[in-house]
DNA sequence: GGCATCCATGTTATCGTTACCAATCCAAGT
DNA sequence: ACTTGGATTGGTAACGATAACATGGATGCC
């Protein structure tokens, strides 16, 4: 009647069973040494108190907390969501849960959010990007946990690495535009020095292009980041204004390439007829949109679930030392460009 | 040299600063009585000796773990996505901080995922959906933390609500549809009794036809929820065949409404002269499609940061009874429909 | 001057679980 | 019969922070 009571503890539970508190302990771990018949005993008197296990104090005596932390730009992309499902899926199967936390793009944000995640102490920390504040370096490094870079090839990882060059899979698209015959080709991303692996793109594209003996003058920044469809589509029709002998365009995202499609479809631009279009992602909405979207396959869930075996393997001490696990992506050619 | 040692715990701190641990303790509070010089001596101290906070040890002295938990069917969707953000980012402000989990669209999967949740003791919980297993239920009803149903209008709710009817969401866009003239009307969802928020909107379909006096034969299943692009496509490529005198469709989701609408575009279809089409959500996509997408705008953000304004209060003991906020959709009219 | 008040800091005990070590019991091996 | 060993269970202390209470000194007010 009196409902003021706490909560029910072990001790409680093992009273009503008959038993010590560290065999309850043991009958709600997995693998533990008690018989079938007391662990059935235990949770059903845990289920008729209505008990509710406590990680916090066995976080602390155990020193473990099966978290594992996991920084990405934005909770709102799809890319990033695709990793972390993968991740999630993958660990969780072992016990471990994801503790995410986003950025936004900004690096100062990420040292605070990081800060804060070490305080959780989790068994693992995964960050999207390998571009940091020296603060931020060194709160990993220090933290005496396995880190992990992911969709980046940093030169000089703070531990392990499951990514991609953001400018490398960029240049594998101007080459093939430009093998095809495209010349006058326009890029559209964020404004500079936020989003890490937009400028790679960037200066993937301009390093290219001018590898090829080309300029490359036209360069539409849409914003802030992440750039969405709608600052894609502003951004196209800017470009169609200042430069509309343009003959491609590469966008940061599909999103923003999407964006750029309609806005063509809006002024009756014939894709790829008149401009050809590329985006980055692998994106479904590239894959279904008339026309469809030649894009670039970063492998976002297999970035996921490498980067859980990783953690996995680190964790049950089949890897001691830092891993570079390498993607490759891949160019896919669809209909908005030859 | 020997980096074997142990990690430095706030007796080290204090030890170095020449204070005790008790203040060291509060120079790490926000708001705790030391001067202004001892605190600045003891997070020096700390930052020397590369001293992490340890939050594991707090939560179970203080019993707060400054966790919000939540729970969303899926991380790949920018509806709960919004939600989510909007949340967060109301309550990081307070020093809270979201444990996010998904379901995968299955009440199964929901009461796994809560009952791990609340073994982490998070100050409040926000579930998605208002439809439980009775365990669920009474996990959440015995937690003795705040519990806020979203996304949903349950008639019998567990505690807080914040949410809206997607039946009578649906049934406005019904009743539009109708009053424009059409009346040969189709559904496109997911597969019956999984996403129970499809269910919903699929009832609310079928029960604002019959009250209009028309018959409703034209259901879609298109697979297990979340429908995406292409399953969206492949339900209007189907239902183009099966009832070819459709004049309106209306899709689960806006992600299944354009691929509905790119299987028009593939097939030569005119939407909306030929068939009309509505989405559910308000994506991004709907409103920068060509045509754009007639949709219904549940306001996502909303429901994400009036949730958070409710825990805070409840938090701050402003609010002591259950609470039920509703959120009212909005019918969007855009160019698929008339 | 005397006493209340406030501010900054210290002392002690404790949150609920589990690591570590010990003990018991029964079966099997010598 | 006696040791050995595995399986199951128990006792004790500890994880690292902080709630609660106590203390000393400065300040303010009549």
């Amino acid at each position: 009647m009196h409902n003021i009571r706490k909560p029910p503890t072990m001790a409680d539970v093992a009273r009503r069973t008959g038993v010590s508190p560290m065999t309850v302990s043991r009958a709600f771990k997995r693998d533990s040494s008690v018989s079938q018949e007391t662990r059935e005993a235990v949770l059903r008197a845990a289920e008729e108190l209505g008990y509710v296990f406590d990680s916090t104090a066995s976080n602390l005596r155990s020193q473990r907390t099966d978290f594992i932390a996991v920084t990405i730009p934005s909770i709102n992309n799809a890319n990033f969501a695709d990793t972390v499902r993968a991740l999630s899926d993958r660990v969780s199967e072992r016990g471990l849960q994801i503790l995410l936390g986003y950025t936004n793009y900004d690096v100062r944000e990420e040292e605070r959010l990081i800060e804060q995640l070490l305080r959780r102490k989790p068994e693992a920390i995964v960050v999207t990007g390998g571009k940091h504040t020296p603060r931020t370096r060194k709160l990993l490094s220090n933290a005496g946990i396995p880190v992990i870079e992911t969709w980046d090839l940093p030169e000089e990882p703070i531990g392990h690495v499951v990514g991609f060059s953001n400018a490398q899979a960029v240049r594998e698209m101007v080459d093939h535009f430009v093998a095809v015959g495209y010349r006058k080709i326009a890029f559209i991303g964020g404004d500079a020095d936020r989003d890490t692996r937009g400028a790679d793109r960037r200066q993937g594209f301009i390093a290219a292009l001018k590898d090829h003996g080309l300029d490359a003058p036209r360069l539409i920044a849409a914003g802030p980041p992440p750039i969405s469809m709608r600052e894609g589509a502003n951004a196209m029709g800017q470009l169609l204004e200042r430069f509309p002998d343009t003959e491609a365009v590469i966008c940061v995202s599909d999103l923003s390439a999407f964006g750029a499609l309609t806005e063509c479809q809006r002024r009756g631009i014939a894709v790829p007829d008149k401009i050809a279009i590329g985006g980055f992602g692998d994106y479904e909405i590239g894959a279904i949109s008339v026309p469809s979207l030649t894009t670039i396959n970063a492998f976002a869930s297999e970035i996921g679930a490498k980067t859980a075996e990783l953690i996995l393997d680190v964790l049950d001490g089949k890897l001691d030392q830092p891993c570079r696990v390498t993607i490759r992506p891949d160019l896919i050619l669809r209909q908005t460009s030859r």
